[in-house]
DNA sequence: CCTCAGATGGACT
DNA sequence: GTCCATCTGAGGC
């Protein structure tokens, strides 16, 4: 049988190298007997206990952030705000908390269950607005693709949720930046560590 | 195109 | 009680 997904290898790296791999990739989701394909066009890395930006840094250990000391592969899936949803990918080995945050995708099949998740809408309903921001950022993206904190913990090894072992068009220009809403991070906020393609 | 207030609830001190 | 790894809709330009 074909292998559909990156195996557990993929995510065992360092996580400015799996954030970078994973721009182009294509996130699967099956759903009430459809498939969502969304391609990865935005991440950012949040790389283990010194990154006073991540929920882990000086090693907290609580019940949110329990899933981060997971070891690679594991979905990380946590509230923000009160109302949305952000998905993270647990990267390197387990008790090094690391994960990629995935930032933003654009759509690529299940266009219309997509479109129903997200405005609850067909697609050829939306403004222009709507759509130039489907899912142009975390929350967006989890709502489209019908992702919410039941996933948490799971890993990418099943059909519920995974990373298309496909490998992107090989011509993708990559750009990095400072991550997003963290002035509180000190010296770490001026890290780049977001990645993305136009 | 832009800015900004408000929504909303769980995690944490 | 305060802080968020956010988004929407209203209003201004």
């Amino acid at each position: 049988m074909k292998v559909l997904w990156e195996p557990k290898k993929f995510y065992m790296e360092d996580t400015l190298d799996v954030s970078r791999a994973l721009i182009g990739k294509k996130l699967v989701r099956n759903i009430d007997g459809k498939q969502l394909v969304m391609e990865i066009t935005e991440t950012e890395a949040y790389c283990g206990i010194e990154d006073k930006a991540s929920h882990a840094y000086n090693g907290r250990r609580t019940e949110r952030t329990r899933t981060m000391y997971e070891e690679g592969g594991t979905i990380y899936i946590y509230l923000i705000y009160g109302m949305y949803f952000c998905l993270n990918i647990v990267t390197e080995e387990k008790d090094n908390p690391c994960a990629v945050l995935i930032r933003g995708g654009r759509p690529v099949s299940g266009l219309e269950e997509m479109s129903v998740l997200r405005y609850n809408k067909p697609y050829s309903e939306l403004t222009p607005y709507q759509k130039k921001n489907f899912a142009n950022g975390p929350g967006k993206l989890c709502k489209a693709m019908g992702i919410t904190k039941e996933l948490n913990g799971k890993k990418l090894f099943s059909k519920e949720l995974y990373i298309s072992s496909d490998a992107p068009e090989n011509d993708i220009l990559i750009e990095t930046s400072p991550r997003v809403n963290i002035d509180y991070a000190g010296e770490y906020k001026d890290k780049l560590w977001r990645f993305f393609r136009k």
